[in-house]
DNA sequence: AGCAAGGATTCCTATGTCGC
DNA sequence: GCGACATAGGAATCCTTGCT
């Protein structure tokens, strides 16, 4: 075959992507990776040919040269990159120890790796041949040698972690130790991914560490890993030597947070900055809330002109608080209100009729159609489960504030609080942005009937002209991430359905 | 409360560039 | 040729939202 055989030949196409089967394929390169970082152009011909022949390669794309070849390079520089990340937590971990995790937590829990790439490798009865040190010389099975980590990326048991802390999980790491796992690996995982931890509660009950699994697929493995994440949630409030798994609360979360948290969901909603909590048609809890909505929109008042500035729309920020001050106005008369709801294509219709010229394109969604449609208590109804929560802080009862910084300082820290945080980051609310079904959908679907894969060119040209309908005059504009991961997720949405 | 849709995020492979 | 780094994109999954 030629020497780039996928690549660049199909130009606008989508790269076939190469996977590895997590069972079969990928312990055998770590095993021949823990033999042999540099094998020789023969010895990977071997490999790509013994992987060839595998049944879980049958009805695959057979293997070429080059994936042997880029698994190698991309393992050479995945194990680097763990040895320099470890070499980092080994010296924060000498040092005096204010991350929060105790001397204590570091020695009860030796297995922080408590899985390693050739521990999933059924041909190797011997553990995989150890790890590797960070000098990339072969492993030899010395318990002091860190192990690495193939990919940066790489879905590998989590190290310590209070939530994990089950004695179930401990005692599979005991009983199961991975080759070349020791206390003086044990130190804290950097970077330190807690999607890594969620995963772990179902991957670790696997007998195969690499592999996926899907969460709908195991319900009972599921089950089971909430059950030990409530668990550690309880150890976390009841063992003083548990890491809080984030910051000191604000002053705001701390009114919130002493009123108690019921509902799964609820328990990750205090948002870190003072939010609009609109109040609620229904619920008997709404006047005490009230306040916060006029609070809110006096801080989003006096936010609106350093903001502004940068749109150089100055007068623009004047009506903004103008209008700020209206939805707070409609907020105060909604309370008292109670109207029929809207489908979403009816908003987006009464959208286009009812709001021209109104300059709320700062606006979350939420927050401006609460501003347009005072009297649906969509807008400022708290969720049905709120009612019997004695917490109004519920995610549905939040409403985004206004600008993109401020969505990004309103995050909710929560036991749920996930992706690549340090553990003193709190976690950011994820925002979702509006397509208008009516007027926007049908312009992608058009671009994406022309193009699938449209350039970055286009993709900002395509946001541009979707920016400058009327309907983005009136709700946040849309970023080309936004358009770029329509497209991402268009083209998902039509590959599954033609397979199924 | 449960479900579905779909936008957002994470993980992983592949590729390119630059410097040594 | 290799390491370091950046980036693209598919697959899987998470999570928000709307609806019943």
């Amino acid at each position: 075959s030629s020497g780039t055989p996928y690549l660049g030949l199909m130009p606008g196409k989508t790269r076939i992507r190469t996977s590895f089967d997590p069972e079969h394929e990928i312990p055998r390169l770590h095993k021949w990776f823990s033999h042999n970082q540099h094998p020789t152009r023969d010895q990977m011909m071997r490999y790509m040919h013994e992987l060839n022949t595998l049944e879980s390669r049958r009805g695959r794309r057979p293997l070429d040269l080059t994936n042997i070849i880029y698994w190698f390079k991309n393992a050479r520089a995945a194990q680097r990159r763990a040895c320099k990340a470890l070499d980092d937590s080994m010296e924060d971990s000498s040092g005096a120890g204010d991350d929060g995790r105790s001397g204590e937590d570091m020695g009860g829990h030796s297995q922080h790796r408590d899985s390693l790439p050739d521990s999933g490798d059924p041909d190797d009865s011997s553990g995989g041949g150890g790890g590797l040190d960070c000098n990339g010389s072969s492993g030899s099975g010395d318990a002091s040698i860190p192990p690495y980590l193939p990919n940066k990326n790489a879905v590998y048991m989590i190290p310590f972690h209070p939530y994990l802390q089950t004695s179930q999980a401990s005692h599979a790491r005991m009983s199961t130790p991975g080759p070349g796992v020791s206390a003086e690996s044990a130190g804290d995982d950097q970077p330190y991914d807690l999607s890594l931890a969620k995963r772990r509660s179902s991957e670790e009950l696997s007998p195969v560490p690499y592999k996926r699994q899907a969460r709908k697929a195991l319900p009972s493995q599921q089950e089971e890993a909430e059950g030990a994440a409530k668990d550690n949630k309880t150890q976390d409030l009841t063992h003083g030597k548990s890491r809080p798994p984030f910051p000191a609360k604000s002053p705001n979360m701390a009114d919130s947070e002493a009123e108690g948290h019921s509902t799964k969901r609820g328990s990750n909603s205090p948002p870190a900055n003072p939010s609009i909590f609109l109040p609620s048609s229904t619920s008997p809890i709404c006047p005490p809330r009230f306040p916060a909505l006029l609070d809110a929109a006096s801080k989003m008042r006096q936010e609106i002109p350093a903001h502004s500035e940068e749109d150089q729309a100055t007068s623009e920020a004047e009506l903004l608080k103008l209008r700020l001050k209206q939805s707070q106005d409609y907020a105060d008369y909604a309370m008292h209100s109670n109207v029929s709801r809207l489908t979403a294509a009816n908003m987006a219709a009464l959208s286009l009729a009812q709001m021209g010229g109104l300059p709320l394109a700062q606006l979350p969604p939420s927050l401006a159609m609460a501003a347009y449609y005072p009297m649906d208590p969509r807008f400022y109804s708290a969720p049905q489960h709120s009612a019997s929560s004695p917490t109004p802080l519920t995610r549905s009862s939040v409403v985004t504030p206004l600008h993109p910084h401020a969505h990004q300082s309103a995050s909710p820290p929560g036991p749920h609080a996930r992706g690549q945080m340090s553990g003193s980051e709190p976690r950011k609310r994820r925002t979702r942005v509006f397509i208008d079904p009516l007027t926007e959908i049908p312009k992608l679907e058009k671009w994406f009937l022309e193009d699938t894969h449209p350039s970055a060119f286009m993709i900002d040209k395509f946001c541009e002209e979707l920016n400058t309908c009327e309907y983005r005059h009136k709700f946040p504009k849309l970023e080309p991430k936004n358009v770029q991961l329509w497209f991402k997720n268009h083209r998902a949405k039509v590959k599954r359905m033609k397979t199924v």
